[in-house]
DNA sequence: ACGCAAATACCCGGAATCGGGAATTACGTC
DNA sequence: GACGTAATTCCCGATTCCGGGTATTTGCGT
């Protein structure tokens, strides 16, 4: 015979969050692994420090919430390794990285994670930002880098900016673009412009710094 | 009843490694403060999130190693960072950083530290590298990326490039060096040439991509 | 349809860069 | 001192970039 409110606390602790974290600083993984198995409502239910390692547990165990590290050593760009996870519609994504270029956090979010969290923030946030994503509440944004400093650039800005921070010349992009080189630079001079930066290679410093130059071009 | 064996271990443990923790993951702190104290020969006798609490408590515990992590909120920049806890002789300085860029890595183990870990070791290697450090061996270096990739640059060289990385044109460079923008010229030439590249933009996105252009110049 | 703003394209003169060649100086080796 | 090598400097013609001006097209809201 079995009672209805064993049933109900049973149901309880079945309902704890799964959660998989995926990053390849172990020092960092046993941290956090220590840190959520302390929380009752989450469960660690695998750790990966790889891409590949990471795929196969998620197939896996279907956890709630994978917590991501965007530095791995076999993934191949920030956007790719996000669009990859994000495709796993059983699972909500958090990326967990240092990564503060507003250029990368973008780019990120638009390929759908569900939550950016810095991993300066403290210990107790990263418990909360998990709840948080797996309840569906806002997207957890790391300060709110991303819009702090620039002012919005277009996806075709992006694109621009990419291409200069390979170096490559006004006739090059223009000829990728389907237009004149003229136009290319008039875009240059009011990207210059809106960034109050000076002449062409202070742009192309800007860009690769900001982390254009390995982004897969849309 | 005790026996020989643990009045020994008492002894030794006497002789115990004092550590100093300075990471601002916290996520990696506790990680790496679970994992030191595991550890039998080493204590954890402090842990701190910024370069001036870490300096505080550098000066009240004189910790044998100090574990430093280069990306700090109130710090500067690497080098003076590095230089900054090398003055303290008290104390030996173990970099522990995710940067792999050569060129920082070099100007680091430049400023004196003893050794640089990467964050991507495997736990076992940093408690071991602590030992080795305090010892006195051989500065750690994680993997050889130093000297891996690049011909190995000139001082010279490096400061070009610093100043490419900051948009400058031939002609201020030579003012700034005394010497003909012709001449620049041709040392850009002959390290574009030297580096496999192609056009004076893209050595300006390598030296920005390498960490020049942050580097306080020589 | 109309007007306005933005994007695109073209032109010009001046400056800088590029690729190559050549002369001069500096420095270490024998 | 003689020699070879490397670094520095200057020169040339061709290409590209810069700053500004102007015209044409596109897109959008009224």
């Amino acid at each position: 015979m079995i009672k209805a409110g064993t049933v109900i606390s049973t149901d309880k602790k079945a309902e704890k969050i799964k959660v998989l974290l995926v990053e390849d600083h172990e020092a960092t993984l046993k941290g956090l692994k220590m840190q959520l198995t302390e929380e009752p409502d989450l469960e660690v239910v695998g750790t990966a420090t790889s891409k590949s390692a990471a795929l196969k547990l998620a197939q896996e165990h279907a956890p709630h919430v994978i917590l991501l590290d965007l530095h791995l050593p076999d993934s191949s760009g920030p956007k790719t390794l996000s669009e990859t996870f994000c495709s796993l519609k059983s699972s909500r994504v958090l990326v967990f990285s240092g990564e503060t270029r507003p250029a990368i956090m973008q780019i990120v979010m638009q390929a759908g994670v569900d939550g950016f969290l810095l991993k300066s923030e403290p210990l107790a946030k990263i418990a909360e930002a998990i709840r948080d994503v797996h309840h569906g509440r806002t997207p957890v944004i790391s300060a709110d880098l991303t819009r702090q400093n620039q002012p919005h650039l277009t996806s075709a800005e992006r694109h621009l900016l990419t291409l200069l921070a390979r170096g490559l010349k006004y006739q090059d992009i223009g000829a990728q673009r389907q237009t004149s080189p003229e136009t290319v630079r008039k875009q240059v001079e009011a990207l210059i412009d809106k960034l109050k930066l000076d002449g062409r290679e202070s742009l192309i410093a800007w860009a690769v710094d900001s982390g254009f130059g390995k982004l897969e071009s849309d």
